[in-house]
RNA sequence: GGAGAGAUGGCUGAGUGGUCGAAAGCGCCGCAUUGCUAAUGCGGUGUGGGGGUCAAACCCCACCUCGGGUUCGAAUCCCGAUCUCUCCGCCA
């Protein structure tokens, strides 16, 4: 959410910044309905001091045994009013924070301006495609060639948009995930979290799919809960409404969890292979942090997360999302892109996001100062990785011409010291 | 799923209609005392909103899980919801 004060005091601002992202917002009509509500809430208040005046006054005449008649009835008189004023209150309250949930978070000054994924910028690139001698294929071909996907029966289980790893693949996968959890736990100083994949309404809001992005996510009506697309949702609303001490920040937590989406926007598109599915499984990095640590604090992540790639040996390279293509809450995003040989594509496997306040505000997140006033805490998160995408960039890259699979150094352990997958 | 009990401030825990934003203890902060530590004494110590101020002081409103209701007046009475705990049942 962001911060009213700010549009009160900069509304010009405001409009640039969601103009930016793509967004026309009527700003106006946000502020007059804000002035118009502290003129009821100050009314209200008014109302209020004048009726505890009078029941104070009834009590002290009553217990000295004085005629209270006229003091009642008095502040019974106030009482249609004070429930009007009420009633106005509410509904102006609603109104503001329809308006507010449904505004994006504006992107940081210097993120590049653009209207869509072409303006999106090159900021970095590791490695180079690995050499190979033959024409690699495309690990949906690779993976059913070695028996250990199957598209066919994922479908028969579950409908289109799943999949079905099995053997030595499976394995892979659980390798990837001990792998990666492993490393930002020993390494980079997080904590590992075992998160609930099914949350409630609110925490939706906390962490800003909801409202907008309601048709891309599983709900269980029957008990209002909804399936995360992210394990960003429980992550960002451990800590919602409460308030941190200074020295409890910054708090780094990962976690494992399956993700599930809808991908209602995106009939059609990635049909083959694992590239998109509606059910996939991602390490998630999320850290709540000080505000002026929060720039430093999305390069650490983003760091964090490039280890894992390089580590696999796998080439790729990072975009700086232009405010066209970031997401809702997002005030700069870096995506990690790894390079599939056998699809010939870049294959995002990561977003790492800084949200400044933005979430804080809508999750009621807050710290306090050595003796200071509670204010907001700066979250962020990224992708550690997303798993398909990973495992596709293993395939491709680390195929060979036979159709086995080397498997990268740092995996084997995981994998019982094995070297290569082969059917 | 059935039966019952409960939800008060950072924590423990009093409080059944007015002087309760809330006793007491613990914790924390400050000061005093003190070879050091410990102990002791005194004072302070919630959150949000509005007003006020250069900044404070200060003033007002709201908050005793949440939402309704009764009443001039609710932590306290009534209704509903949520959550927690105990027992039974079921279950990976």
């Amino acid at each position: 959410m962001l911060d009213p004060g700010l549009i009160r005091r900069d509304p010009e601002r405001v409009r640039r910044g969601l103009l930016a992202k793509g967004e026309v917002a009527d700003i106006d009509w946000f502020l007059q309905l804000d002035r118009e509500g502290s003129e009821v809430v100050t009314e209200l208040e008014q109302l209020n001091a004048r009726k505890n005046r009078l029941s104070e006054e009834i009590g002290k005449r009553k217990r000295a045994g004085e005629d209270i008649e006229a003091l009642r009835a008095e502040s019974a008189e106030i009482d249609p009013k004070k429930k009007q004023l009420e009633e106005r209150k509410d509904r102006l309250r609603s109104d503001l924070m329809r308006i507010l949930m449904r505004l994006p978070n504006l992107p940081l000054d210097d993120v590049p301006v653009g209207t869509g994924s072409e303006q999106n910028v090159v900021v970095a690139t590791w490695g180079a495609p690995r050499e190979q001698s033959f024409r690699p294929k495309a690990h949906w071909d690779l993976g059913a060639d070695l028996g250990m996907l199957d598209a066919k029966r994922a479908a028969k289980v579950a409908g289109s948009g799943f999949s079905l790893l099995s053997g030595q693949l499976a394995q892979l996968e659980r390798a990837l995930v001990n792998y990666m959890l492993d490393l930002h736990t020993r390494e980079h100083g997080y904590r590992e979290v075992g998160v609930p994949y099914l949350v409630l309404g609110t925490s939706l809001e906390g962490s800003s799919q909801l409202p907008k992005l309601e048709a891309e996510m599983y709900r269980c009506r029957d008990d209002d809960l909804w399936l995360i697309p992210t394990a960003e949702v429980p992550l960002t609303n451990v800590h919602a409404r409460e308030i941190l001490t200074q020295a409890e920040l910054p708090i780094r937590y990962t976690a494992f969890s399956p993700c599930f989406r809808r991908e209602a926007g995106a009939a059609g598109a990635d049909t083959r292979g694992l590239i998109r599915m509606h059910q996939f499984h991602k390490v998630e990095l999320m850290v709540y942090t000080l505000p002026e640590e929060s720039d430093a604090e999305l390069l650490r992540i983003r760091e964090h997360a490039e280890s894992v790639l390089r580590n696999l040996g796998l080439h790729y390279r990072v975009l700086e999302l232009c405010t066209g293509d970031m997401s809702f809450g997002s005030a700069r995003t870096y995506d990690l892109e790894v390079w599939a040989p056998g699809c010939g594509r870049w294959l995002e496997v990561s977003s790492v996001s800084t949200f400044g306040d933005f979430q804080a505000r809508r999750a009621g997140i807050r710290f306090r100062r050595e003796g200071g006033k509670p204010e907001h805490v700066h979250t962020l998160n990224g992708s550690g990785l997303a798993l398909p995408r990973v495992i596709v960039g293993v395939l491709e890259n680390y195929q060979r011409e036979d159709g086995s699979v080397e498997i990268p150094d740092v995996l084997r352990p995981y994998m019982g010291w094995r070297t290569e997958i082969r059917a």
